[in-house]
Order: structure tokens, then C-alpha cells, then sequence
DNA sequence: GGTTGTGAACAAATTCACAGCG
DNA sequence: CGCTGTGAATTTGTTCACAACC
């Protein structure tokens, strides 16, 4: 269950607070969720809480993290060293999190060789090895979006089964592979949406309303920036709002 | 719904493929999901399909567009100039896709007045006259976690109710205003969790999948690296194959 | 013929509510 | 008595399947 850091995180403040017992009404509260919600959770886990006390917080906290993975390191490799894989290479939030950077790769020969936060870069060519070599467990995509799916492909191939997407693509993994996803662009526009449908009359219903009755069906030019001259491969040059996310390798 | 966005992606790459006309069917494989649920996600906007042919490419882009706020500027504003902040106000796919950075904030005397990626920080006191003046609409959390709540009431007093964060920090806003979070770390975690419940049985740590749940009272030592070998209890086998280590929704 | 749009069946997730235990 | 753990009820989301339509 994906509620299951947040939990974690929480018992970690708690901890740091000193606070060895919680209920999993008060957990419910600091973790933003629903108390049945937290009981049916923690439960999934074993029957670790005290029937009419609570949940003991440095208990609770060690089987979690055994559970999570979180008593040994997983091995991250980046994958395309743009703008984005270079600040995520240079975040600390991974290694101090036992999540460290163990390699860098590139499919640009030009990045190859470049120092960046301590790693040199290598080639993507190297991937076998370097999973082999260095026991990598975790693959990052911050290539561009036309790139993802193979690099994932090369991942996967490489052995490595788990891996964490921020192209703006979809891409597909095995079954016995697991995929994350993060998506900046995409976040920003299920926000500008919200906030389109708040202050652009009530709701979709509202929109069907303003909408004309004829079927037109020649349609307006997108806003700014059609450009049907372009070339093809990346990039779709027309409508605001286009694919994003990552940067250049 | 959350899909929309990658619906209108998939419908820029298509477009950019001088494809006119998509069936649900073929728009469900290319977007990763099943084409009874593209119908019903498309019907939600309004009824812009054309039975036996399909849907326009051009026109549902144009609705969609419409319908996702994407045909006019978002400005953002990026609070905490670290290093995650530092990235993503460099990153280019903000303004490209119509989420301009508008601003720079952080609560640092030392590293207000800085420039960075063109623009110069301002103290986050100022974010009020920041947001009237500039027309924010979207601001994007890149504090720690324990400074990420105030800075979202910050925000929200000073009159923006899109709010994207990236702090491992639960934060909660009125119901009026959105919320959206980005949480490497927990990605990470969720990552490892799939991968130990594949490899439990085996590793270091002989925990095996065997049972008893003797009375686990007494609590071990949370301590990294503490390897209690007969700890008791572990998850219920129960629910095998259920939880996909795929991407949900 | 083919494909949409949608009610109905189904499945999953969430919440309720309470028995059972400390 | 208080709180967990969990079946049952409810809500939410997904998939099926087919009538309506081009």
C-alpha cells in the first residue's frame, strides 16, 4: 500500500518527539487520513498495536521498516544527465534516505566522462555491467520523453526490475517489474484544471450548457503557437501545455 | 480526472504524427489504459467523438486544452531556493508548457537578492504583493518538510489555491484550494517495498516467510542494520499476486 | 460495416460500527 | 473503559456489453 511512508515519515517525527505510544486516531489525524484507514493498514502489516493503548511508536517503526525495505541500501542508477538528472543526482534526499546514487549514465557520448556530484558518467552502453557491477536495484528515467521506453527497455534487460519514471511518456514494463511515475508537467495541469473548473461557471455540466448545440466540426486553430511545419520526433510543436518533464541528453 | 493530461500527450504526439483521427481503442493502447475507460474519461468532457469513425484529434485537443486551463499562462511561484528549488526554477518545462516562473521565494536573508535562472529572490514577506502584482496562480512548495506547512498557509493567504509540493511533509489546505505532491523519497520507498515483498525469503536477513506470531512485545532495537533472527511475525501471506507493482492511478 | 456513449455488472477502496481484548 | 482489528456496508472506480448512431 503507497500510505505506507507516509506513516513511516510520521513515526519518524513522532520519534524524534519522543512520543512512544499512538493511537491510530492521533496517526490518522498527523498522517491525513482516516483512522479506519489506519488500523486496516497497519493491520496488513501483522497485529502490532495494543488493544486499548495504542501502537508502540519504536516497535511499530522497526517492523515498518523491515517491511519497506529500509534495513539495507537500494542502489540508484540515473539515466540521462540533463538538466533534471543533474539536480537529481546533486539532491541529497536520496543517499541520506538509502537510496544512493551509485551511477550516472548517458546515451550522449559528449556527457560521457563528466564529473557531476562525484559520479563520472558512462555510458548507457555500460548498463549491464555497472547493475552487475555495483548491484544496482533502482533505475531513474530523466531522459526526454522519445527515449523512455527504451531506456526502460535497457533497464529491465539490465536487471534491473524497479524504476522510478520522470520522462512525460508512458511506458510499459513487464509484469514483474514495478514503475512509479513522476510527472511535473502533468501535476500542473490537473492543478490548472481545478482551478479552470472553479472559475469557469459550475462544473463540466455547466460546460456542456455554454457549449453550441451544432455539431461543429471544423475546429478553431489551437492557441498560440501552431506550427505544422515542424519536424518530426520530438517535440509537438502545436497547443500550449505540450509534453515536458525532462530535458535534453 | 487525473488521466486528462496524459490523454492530451498522447493527442500532441499524435497530432505531431499528422494523425487526424484516433478510435478509443487506439488511444487506450497508446496511453497505457483500457478503452471502455478512455470513452467514459472523454464523454466526461462532452460528447466529441463521432460514432463508427472515432474522435478528431485536432478538435478533442482543442476542447481538452480548453477544458485543462491550458489556453492562457499559469504563473508559478517557487518557494525554497535550495537545491530542489535551484532545479526546478533552471528547469525548463515550466515555462515552455505555460507555467511561467514568475518568481523566487525564500524565507533566507542570505539568499534573497540572488539571481538565479534570470531571476532575482525575493523574502517570502513579500510573497502577498509578489502574487497580486505578478498574477500567481500556482505555487510550488521546495522547502523542508518542517517548514512546508507554514509556507502553504502563507500561500494560500496570499491568494493562491493551486498548490504543488515536493516537501516530505503532510500538508493540508481549506477545501478550496488544491493540493498536489511530489515525494521522491516515498516514490523510492514504494519502489523498495514491491521489490522486498518479490525477494523476501531470501537476503541477508533470513526473513522468511515462516509465521508464528508469538508475542512480539518486547521491542528490538530499530537501530540500521539490527538483524533480530527470530523476529516474529510477518505480514500475512495472505493476497498474493494482488498488488501490481504497476503504476496506479 | 465500425465505433461511440452509457447503463448495468463488477471490483476495489473506503468507511462504518462493533466485537474482543488489554 | 479505550482502542485495535475486522467483518459488513457503502462509496468510488473500472470493465463489460450493447443499443444508438454514423
Amino acid at each position: 500500500m503507497a500510505r505506507l511512508p507516509v506513516y513511516l515519515r510520521t513515526l519518524l517525527d513522532l520519534q524524534a518527539e519522543r512520543i512512544s505510544n499512538i493511537s491510530s486516531e492521533r496517526l490518522a489525524e498527523l498522517a491525513g487520513v482516516n483512522a479506519a484507514k489506519v488500523r486496516k493498514d497497519l493491520s496488513f502489516l501483522g497485529s502490532y498495536g495494543t488493544r486499548g493503548v495504542g501502537y508502540d511508536v519504536e516497535y511499530l517503526l522497526f517492523q515498518m521498516s523491515r517491511e519497506l525495505g529500509l534495513t539495507k541500501d537500494w542502489p540508484v542508477v540515473i539515466v540521462g544527465i540533463g538538466n533534471l538528472g543533474a539536480a537529481l543526482s546533486n539532491y541529497g534526499g536520496f543517499g541520506d534516505r538509502g537510496y544512493p546514487v551509485a551511477a550516472l549514465v548517458d546515451a550522449d557520448p559528449s556527457k560521457v566522462g563528466r564529473v557531476i556530484s562525484g559520479h563520472t558518467v558512462r555510458h548507457l552502453d555500460d548498463l549491464p555491467d555497472l547493475v552487475a557491477e555495483l548491484g544496482v536495484a533502482i533505475g531513474v528515467i530523466a531522459t526526454p520523453a522519445d527515449t523512455a521506453q527504451e531506456v526502460a527497455d535497457r533497464l529491465i534487460a539490465a536487471g534491473v526490475t524497479s524504476i522510478l519514471n520522470f520522462a512525460p511518456a508512458v511506458v510499459s514494463v513487464p509484469p514483474e517489474a514495478s514503475l512509479r511515475k513522476v510527472d511535473l508537467s502533468l501535476e500542473l495541469q490537473i492543478l490548472s484544471f481545478y482551478r479552470q473548473r472553479e472559475t469557469a461557471g459550475e462544473g463540466i455540466e455547466g460546460l456542456d450548457a455554454l457549449e453550441p448545440p451544432e455539431i461543429p466540426r471544423v475546429v478553431a486553430a489551437p492557441a498560440p503557437g501552431s506550427a505544422p511545419g515542424t519536424t518530426p520526433g520530438d517535440a509537438p510543436g502545436t497547443t500550449p501545455g505540450t509534453v515536458a518533464g525532462s530535458v535534453p541528453a
